[in-house]
RNA sequence: CGGGGCGUGGCGCAGCCUGGUAGCGCGCACCGUUCGGGUCGGUGAGGUCGCCAGUUCGAAUCUGGCCGCCCCGACCA
C-alpha cells in the first residue's frame, strides 16, 4: 500500500476525546474512528489487524475440531422468551430490545447461547452425533452503560463465541479442558500474555475461568501467584482460597480478553435440545460456551505495547510487516524506494510505503505511531552505500543492507 | 441512571462572563524553498458557531427545551 494513496493518513494531533492509550493511539494512527459512544468504525489498517487476529482464533478453533459458521445477529424473541431471558433484568440491562414498524419484538446479540442451542436442536437426534462444536467471529451489541476507554469496552465490537455440546460430564469436562489449555496459547500468539483466571460466571453459570491481561487500564482486579498456580478474580477472591504453599501473591487491575462457561443443560433444555443415548434414554446434553473479543485483544496490545511514540505491534497481527520510507524527493531515491516496494510485494510481503511528500521527521514519527515492525528507510545517504536502513520498531539499532539483499534479508 | 464538563471550517482550540455579524494553530490547494526526527516564506479555499424556540433593533455570546460527546460513580463480554 502506498501511504500517499491509503484512505486515512496518520493524523497531526492526538485525539481530544481519547481517554486510552488504545483509543489514542488507533484513532491517530488511522485504525478505527469514532461513530457515536462505543461505536467505533474499523478502517483499512485497523480491519487487517483485526482479520488478522481473527485468523489466528480460526486456526485454533479449527484445530480443537470446532466447525465455523455465522448466526444471526438480530433476534426474534422465541429462543430468549422460551429460555426465559428475555424479561431478566440483568439481560434487558445490556440487551439491545426494541420494536419493528410492526411492533413485533426483536433483539440484537450481545451472545448466542439460545440462538447456538435452538439450532443444534434438529442435528442432535443421537449420541452419535455428539459432541458438536461450533464457532463464529462476529459483531456482537451490547447496550453498555457507560462506554469507555476506547475499543476496550464498547457498545458494537467483535467476538469470537464457540459452543459446544456434549452427551455427558465427563465428555464436557475433558473438552472444557482442551479449550481451558488452548486459550493461552492463542493470547500469546497475539501478542498477550493473558493469565487463566477463576471467576465467578456472570449471568451465565457458576463455573468460569477467564483470562486476563495484566495493565493499568483494566477494570478488572485479580490476585494471582507470580507462579501462575493461583489467579482469581478479585469477585470471588477471599484469603481462604489462597494455598498455604503459595508465594508472592499479587494483586493488579487486567483487562479480560477472554472467558469460558460450563453452562450445564439449562439452555439445551430451554430449546428442547434432546438425544437418545446408547440404551435409549432420551437425554438432554451438556452446553459450553467460550467467548474471546478479537477488538478488545486489540486493544489490549496497544495497551500492553506501546511507547510514547506510537504502537508496537507484534508481528503476527501487524497490519503491514514491512514500512518504507524514502525519504526527499531525489529521482534515484524514489526509483530505488519504488524498485524494493515492487520486490517485496512481488515475494508476498505486506508493505506499507510511504511515498508522501513529506519531510523525513514527519514519515518517523508517523512510522512510529502506525508501529509496524520493521522499518526500512531508503534516502541519498543509504544509496551512496547501494543500501537501506533497516529498524526494527521494538529496538533502537539500526542497519544498513545492501539493497539486492534486503528482500530475502526481510523473507528470511 | 446520578454528578460534573463540553459541542465554533477536516483536526485541535480561542472568542461567550460584559450581545454589534467569527479568529488562531494544524491540515488542505497553488508558488517558491528545504530534504535523516513533526522545514521555511507567500497566496488562497473552507464555517447557517449541535438543533429548535424565546428575549432583543441585533445572539456564537443571554434564557428554555432537545440531541450528541467526554469524565467520575453505579454497572460491566
Amino acid at each position: 500500500m502506498r501511504l500517499s494513496q491509503s484512505l486515512t493518513k496518520p493524523l497531526r494531533e492526538r485525539p481530544a476525546e481519547a481517554d486510552s492509550a488504545n483509543a489514542a493511539y488507533l484513532i491517530q494512527g488511522g485504525f478505527i474512528d469514532q461513530l457515536g459512544a462505543g461505536i467505533y468504525n474499523l478502517l483499512p489498517f485497523g480491519w487487517r489487524v483485526y482479520r488478522k487476529v481473527a485468523q489466528i482464533i480460526r486456526e485454533e478453533m479449527d484445530a480443537l475440531g470446532a466447525q465455523e459458521l455465522n448466526l444471526a445477529a438480530l433476534h426474534p424473541t422465541g429462543p430468549w422468551k422460551a429460555s426465559g431471558r428475555w424479561d431478566d433484568p440483568e439481560v434487558r440491562d445490556v440487551m439491545y430490545q426494541f420494536k419493528d414498524q410492526r411492533g413485533k419484538d426483536y433483539g440484537l446479540g450481545f451472545t448466542h447461547e439460545e440462538i447456538a442451542a435452538q439450532l443444534a436442536k434438529p442435528h442432535i437426534q443421537s449420541y452419535r452425533d455428539l459432541p458438536q462444536a461450533f464457532y463464529q467471529i462476529q459483531v456482537k451489541f451490547r447496550n453498555e452503560p457507560r462506554a469507555k476507554s476506547g475499543v476496550l469496552r464498547g457498545r458494537e465490537f467483535m467476538m469470537k463465541d464457540l459452543y459446544s455440546f456434549h452427551a455427558d460430564e465427563a465428555d464436557r469436562d475433558a473438552y472444557y479442558d482442551r479449550v481451558l489449555k488452548a486459550y493461552p496459547k492463542i493470547f500469546k500468539r497475539l501478542g498477550l500474555d493473558a493469565l487463566t483466571v477463576e471467576a465467578s460466571g456472570g449471568v451465565f453459570t457458576k463455573y468460569s475461568h477467564e483470562f486476563q491481561v495484566l495493565a493499568g487500564s483494566g477494570e478488572d482486579t485479580v490476585h494471582y501467584t507470580e507462579d501462575g498456580s493461583f489467579a482469581q478474580n478479585d469477585e470471588i477472591f477471599d484469603e481462604k482460597n489462597v494455598p498455604k504453599d503459595a508465594k508472592n501473591l499479587k494483586k493488579s487491575s487486567a483487562i479480560e480478553v477472554g472467558n469460558i462457561f460450563k453452562l450445564g443443560k439449562r439452555f439445551p433444555e430451554a430449546a428442547g435440545v434432546a438425544f437418545l443415548d446408547k440404551q435409549g434414554n432420551r437425554q438432554v446434553p451438556e452446553m459450553c460456551s467460550y467467548g474471546i473479543g478479537p477488538t478488545r485483544c486489540i486493544g489490549t496490545v496497544v495497551e500492553t505495547s506501546h511507547d510514547d511514540n506510537g504502537i508496537i505491534w507484534p508481528a503476527a497481527i501487524a497490519p503491514f510487516a514491512v514500512h518504507i520510507v524514502a525519504l526527499g524527493d531525489d529521482a534515484d531515491v524514489t526509483k530505488a524506494a519504488d524498485k524494493l516496494y515492487a520486490d517485496l510485494e512481488q515475494a508476498g510481503v505486506e508493505v506499507l510505503y510511504d511515498d508522501r511528500d513529506e519531510s523525513a521527521g514527519v514519515k518517523f514519527n508517523d512510522a512510529d505511531l502506525v508501529g509496524i515492525p520493521q522499518r526500512v528507510t531508503v534516502s541519498k545517504k543509504t544509496l551512496e552505500k547501494q543500501s537501506a536502513e533497516l529498524k526494527r520498531r521494538d529496538g533502537k539499532k539500526v542497519e544498513l543492507v545492501e539493497l539486492g539483499t534486503i528482500t530475502k534479508k526481510l523473507t528470511s
